[in-house]
DNA sequence: CTGAAAGCGCTTACAG
DNA sequence: CTGAAAGCGCTTACAG
């Protein structure tokens, strides 16, 4: 009777009243509750019979104020990030679920909101964890204190090297590896003008793939690059693509997107100024948001599933430590290159625009 | 000091301590916190600024154990839905958090489980109020029990004609005019021969739209219409379109998709088939996802965002009520259709598959 | 292995 | 307007 769950006789259940039902004590109750291995065979039996027939479940207050579990792990995450935020809270779901957990879930407005909602948390008693996605750089000026309850870092690469960080287990995604293999597959494709459009610049990944981005192209003496600033979303990046073009003498080979969002942003103001979108110029993204592969956008992959159930289960194999220990796990995810359309020129380039090495070519011979 | 919040001296700050440093008592303080009248205008200041000053946070545990409010809201969703459920929760999480809630954000993993995790929640004393997001049809044959913490139904349009939950503060989309002037339109584009790709079949809007559409052809003598079932996602929409496509003698004027990823399910289809959009046949889906614009794909927007807040004003609404009254509110939201490139023939339609007027017309005659 | 008792940090009648 | 006290439902030393 799943109305009748943790409720008898319209009163809702306590150990007391469970207790009584079975004959013995609510001490003896809260030890089969809690697995403690000293109540004998045949009395946990009894119990647990009892339990399970009127489906009690342990008031969480009562035991959260004792200091026990709580069953609940808060997610802090930024609205931002929402796609990449709904696949990992299904992972981290699926984990705590298992675990007979919840996810307190909690959007941030702003760095500040995230960092406060943060150290509420961490003090604060009412989670048993903490999961980080996607920190603002900024959180890396305060540090994890002794006393924090568990927190685990989930997107946040790099931040481990950091004072105050060393100590806390992270799952961080390889975004070195797969940005490097997206600009080499761009050069191959004979691009040597690129431009990046930034996204927010105020999370670790966000950072990482920027400087990885600028890196490459210091690296490399046959490329160019460019930096396209605050293009956090599908319209400012449109924005800020077309005022790109407008201010610029030749248009670029290719343009990377810190996002997909990002890059169909660029897309549409591409499509908007009348350029061909591979035939003039490349357009990359990362993610592998929904429709990606519809539109033919070449992006990386980023399992956000896998990555929430490993983030999820490094907190959970934290939580059960018996002792602190001086260990700390950090999980590297691989992510996958997904080369598609936007960036193939299978039948040879065709190229209706000038190239920089021609206009600036040039701009030499007559300077 | 954000690193000091609740806590004082290292030790983890309660109304006791914070009645002393006021040279009060902790009821005094406990007065304070819940706006209770009963306290000199002098001694509340006095007590507001040792609070604030340390940023005293009372413990939601004892809290809860009193009986009092807890500030957690239960979101119960379906993964299923993540691209509305995102949005919906970012507009909860807006009103909760200027309501000092927090949001506890459940993925049900099945209809029974949705149901069990809604039950759970209802008498179990954890939250102070549950939304329940999308429920599964299912839910409908049980009820809500006298004692239930207060709940709102939220895309969930009809449910409150159920007996049992014609009480409930309920926010639904208004499935039934944004689908109807998608038909219109399609007629009007000249399309007679439709299918519709039905999705999930297990909630009350999928059911609504589903019913829409047979009530709409049916009501029209010169329109034929066939539902497609089992197309919950992209790739299983793609399956059912190719196997519809490799069964017809003719292909249908339109398919229209539950939602946009069906809707992409079944542009993929015809991609694969060679079949032109909207040349040849055009399409149109719901929800209004983030690339549905870029993609020209004809669809409903849907505001999530808007939806959610309205949900979670209607919840803490009832929360904040004084007395149970007998009221019971319903908020329909409009919903907005976007005529794009998938359903649109311009220049007049050129097509190169036979209609099925044609060949039905053909085959009359034969008989 | 089992039970009686203390106590977690609040709120709210109750008495003044 | 204010304070002392009871009690919410658990868990965990403590004693047996």
């Amino acid at each position: 009777m799943l109305n009748n769950v943790n409720k008898h006789n319209g009163k809702r259940l306590t150990l007391h009243q469970i207790a009584e039902m079975a004959g013995t004590s609510k001490s003896t109750v809260s030890r089969v509750l809690t697995n403690d291995p000293h109540v004998s065979p045949e009395t946990r039996r009894r119990v647990q019979e009892i339990i399970d027939r009127h489906g009690f479940r342990p008031n969480l207050f009562a035991r959260g104020l004792r200091g026990a579990r709580t069953g609940q792990i808060a997610v802090i995450g930024r609205w931002m990030e929402r796609g990449f935020l709904a696949d990992v809270i299904k992972g981290m779901d699926m984990v705590a679920s298992r675990n007979d957990a919840h996810l307190l879930s909690c959007l941030a407005h702003g760095p500040d909101d995230y960092i406060s909602l943060w150290r509420r948390f961490a003090v604060g008693g009412q989670v048993d964890g903490i999961i980080l996605v996607a920190p603002p750089l900024k959180i890396l000026e305060h540090r994890v204190e002794p006393g924090d309850i568990p927190v685990t870092l989930c997107a946040c690469h790099g931040a481990r090297s950091r004072k105050g960080w060393s100590a806390v287990d992270a799952v961080s995604l390889d975004n070195v590896s797969a940005m490097t293999r997206i600009l080499e597959h761009l050069v191959e494709q004979g691009c040597r003008y690129l431009v990046y459009l930034e996204g927010t610049a105020d999370t670790y990944d966000a950072r990482e793939r920027a400087l990885c981005f600028q890196r490459f192209v210091e690296s490399r003496r046959d490329v160019t690059g460019e930096v396209v600033k605050d293009a956090t979303w599908r319209d400012t990046a449109r924005m800020r693509t077309l005022e790109f073009l407008d201010r610029t003498a030749v248009v670029p080979d290719a343009f990377l997107g810190y996002n997909d969002m990002v890059a169909v942003g660029a897309l549409e103001a591409l499509r908007q100024r009348g350029i061909r979108v591979p035939e003039d110029v490349a357009v990359s993204g990362f993610d592998d948001a929904d429709m990606a592969e519809f539109i033919g956008l070449t992006t990386v992959h980023v399992p956000g599933v896998l990555i929430g159930q490993e983030a999820a289960r490094l907190l959970f194999l934290r939580m059960n430590e018996e002792e602190e220990t001086r260990i700390a796990r950090h999980t590297v995810v691989q992510l996958t290159p997904k080369i598609r359309r936007t960036s193939l020129f299978e039948h040879g380039r065709q190229r209706r625009l000038p190239r920089r090495s021609e206009v600036s070519g040039a701009a030499g011979r007559a300077g």
